[in-house]
DNA sequence: TCTGGGGTCCTAGGACCC
DNA sequence: TCTGGGGTCCTAGGACCC
C-alpha cells in the first residue's frame, strides 16, 4: 500500500502552532505582496472564502473583525515542514516529500491493520511535538491515496486516517468524488469532462480507456489507471529538481532598465545560491519579464530568453552576469513590467561539471567559487550580507508588501523567549 | 489602488540528420 | 513533374500540481 500524509491547511497551522489565540478563528495566509489568499483555515473556508481571492476582495472582513489575516513566511513554514518530515522518515521506510506539506509513504510489505495503526500513532507525535495536525490516506495508488486523504479530512469519524482497501471501497469513495477534485483533473479538464457527463470519478473510470488515451493523452489514461487500482504514477517523480526558479511579483511597475539590473541580478543570486545549497550546477540561465496583465489599458510585453554557459556553474557572479546579459537582449524601452525572474537549467551535480578544454577562464572561475563559498558563510536565509555591488542593498525579497506578518518564531531567539 | 511563487511533464511543430 | 521513412533536438505553449 501507499500512505499520503498531508497537513491540514498547512501555512495557517504553522501559524496557529505559535499562536494559539488563532485557534477555532477564521484565518487566512496571503501569497508575496499580500496578493491573495493562499492557504484558508476551516472558518475562513466555511465563510466561502476561494483559493486565489484576491485580499482587496476580502479586506472589509479583516476590518470589520471578521477575519484575521497573515502574509506568508515561508521562513516559518519551511522549518516547520522540515520537523514534520524527519518525524516521518524516523516512522516509515520510505518518505517521497511531495511538496512543503505533504509526502507520499510507499508502504509495500506492510498489511494494512499495521500500517493504519503507525498512522494514527504517528499523526499524534506530529501534533504535540510540532502542532501540525495531519491527515493520511492508505490505498493501493497514489490517486487513490489522494482520494483517501480528502476522506480523512473531511470526515472527523475517521480520526485522521482513512484506508481505501477493496473494491467496494474504492467504488463507494470513487462515486462520491466529484471529477474534479481528482488528483490529475484541473481547471481546464473538469469543466470539459462535466460537459460530456462525466461529473464523478466513478463516471471516469467507466469510461473506455482507449477513449480517455485519445481525448487526454497519457496523463488521462494514468489517472485513470490509478482510479482503477493500477499503479501508474511511480516513485521517480521524487529525484534532483531539473530547474530552479527565483521570482516576484514587484510592488509597482518598473520600466527602468537600471532598476530590473538590480532585481534581476538579485534574482539570479538567489539562484546561484539554491544551486550550492544543494550541491548543483547549471548550464543555462533563463530570465523572463511580465507586465501587468491586469491592466488592459497598458500595453503587454512577456519576453524571455535563455543564455546558455560553456561549462555548467553555480557562482553568483557567473550566474548574473549570464542573467543580465540575458536581460539586456529582451528587454525594451517603454514597458512597464510587473515580475521578472531567473531560472537556472540544464542542473548536474556539482562534482560531476565538465571543464573545457581551452578554458581561458579557468582562474577566474576558481576565485569565483572561492567567493562563492565566502558568500555562502556570511549569508543567511534572512540575511544577504555580502553582495555584489550589482544587487540592491538588502535583502533580496525586500519591497515586497507584508503588512501582517507574524514574527520569525522559529528563527529568532528573542521571539522564542517571547512566546515562551 | 490591490490580482503569488515554484515546480513538473507532455505535445506540436520546425529544423535538421541520414 | 514526381517528393519516403525514420529519426533527433529544440522551443513554445499548455496543462497540471501545491
Amino acid at each position: 500500500m501507499i500512505a499520503l500524509a498531508d497537513c491540514n491547511n498547512f501555512f495557517v497551522s504553522c501559524e496557529r502552532a505559535f499562536q494559539p489565540q488563532l485557534e477555532g478563528k477564521p484565518v487566512v495566509v496571503l501569497s508575496n505582496n499580500d496578493g491573495c489568499v493562499v492557504a484558508r483555515s476551516n472558518e475562513s473556508k466555511a465563510m466561502g472564502i476561494k483559493m486565489g481571492t484576491p485580499f482587496f476582495q476580502v479586506k472589509d472582513l479583516v476590518d470589520e473583525g471578521k477575519l484575521v489575516v497573515r502574509s506568508s513566511n515561508y521562513t516559518l513554514y519551511g522549518d516547520l515542514s522540515r520537523r514534520v518530515m524527519s518525524i516521518l522518515r524516523d516512522t516509515y521506510p520510505a518518505v517521497e516529500a511531495y511538496s512543503i506539506d505533504e509526502a507520499f509513504l510507499p508502504s509495500d510489505g506492510i498489511d494494512v491493520p499495521t500500517l493504519q495503526h503507525i498512522s494514527r500513532e504517528t499523526i499524534v507525535k506530529i501534533r504535540r511535538w510540532t502542532g501540525i495536525p495531519v491527515s493520511v490516506g492508505i490505498a493501493h495508488t497514489r490517486t487513490l491515496a489522494k482520494i483517501a486523504n480528502h476522506f480523512a479530512k473531511k470526515y472527523p469519524a475517521y480520526h485522521g486516517v482513512c484506508t481505501i482497501d477493496n473494491d467496494e471501497k474504492r467504488l463507494k469513495a470513487l462515486s462520491l468524488t466529484p471529477i474534479d477534485d481528482v488528483w490529475g483533473i484541473g481547471w481546464r479538464w473538469g469543466p470539459k469532462l462535466r460537459k460530456w457527463g462525466v461529473n464523478t470519478a466513478l463516471d471516469f473510470v467507466n469510461i473506455n480507456s482507449g477513449a480517455i488515451y485519445s481525448a487526454m493523452g497519457i496523463n488521462g489514461l494514468r489517472t485513470w489507471k490509478e482510479l482503477s487500482g493500477i499503479r501508474a504514477i511511480t516513485s521517480e517523480v521524487i529525484q534532483r529538481r531539473q530547474s530552479i526558479c527565483t521570482s516576484r511579483s514587484f510592488a509597482d511597475m518598473i520600466s527602468d532598465i537600471g532598476e530590473l539590473e538590480k532585481r534581476v541580478a538579485d534574482f539570479a543570486a538567489k539562484c546561484a545560491q539554491k544551486l550550492r545549497q544543494e550541491g548543483s550546477a547549471a548550464y543555462c540561465v533563463c530570465v523572463f519579464l511580465y507586465t501587468n496583465r491586469f491592466r488592459e489599458d497598458l500595453r503587454q510585453h512577456y519576453p524571455c530568453t535563455t543564455v546558455k554557459l560553456p561549462v555548467a556553474c553555480n557562482s553568483t557572479k557567473e550566474i548574473v552576469d549570464a542573467a543580465l546579459m540575458a536581460l539586456h537582449s529582451i528587454y525594451l524601452e517603454g514597458f512597464q513590467y510587473k515580475k521578472a525572474g531567473v531560472v537556472v537549467t540544464d542542473i548536474i551535480e556539482e562534482e560531476a561539471v565538465q571543464g573545457v578544454l581551452f578554458d581561458y577562464d579557468l582562474e577566474m572561475r576558481d576565485k569565483q567559487d572561492a567567493l562563492s563559498k565566502v558568500m555562502d558563510r556570511l549569508n543567511t536565509d534572512s540575511a544577504q550580507l555580502l553582495r555584489l555591488a550589482t544587487q540592491r542593498p538588502g535583502h533580496y525579497a525586500d519591497g515586497i508588501r507584508r503588512e501582517h506578518c507574524s514574527k520569525p518564531f522559529s528563527t529568532s531567539w528573542k521571539d522564542m523567549i517571547e512566546v515562551k
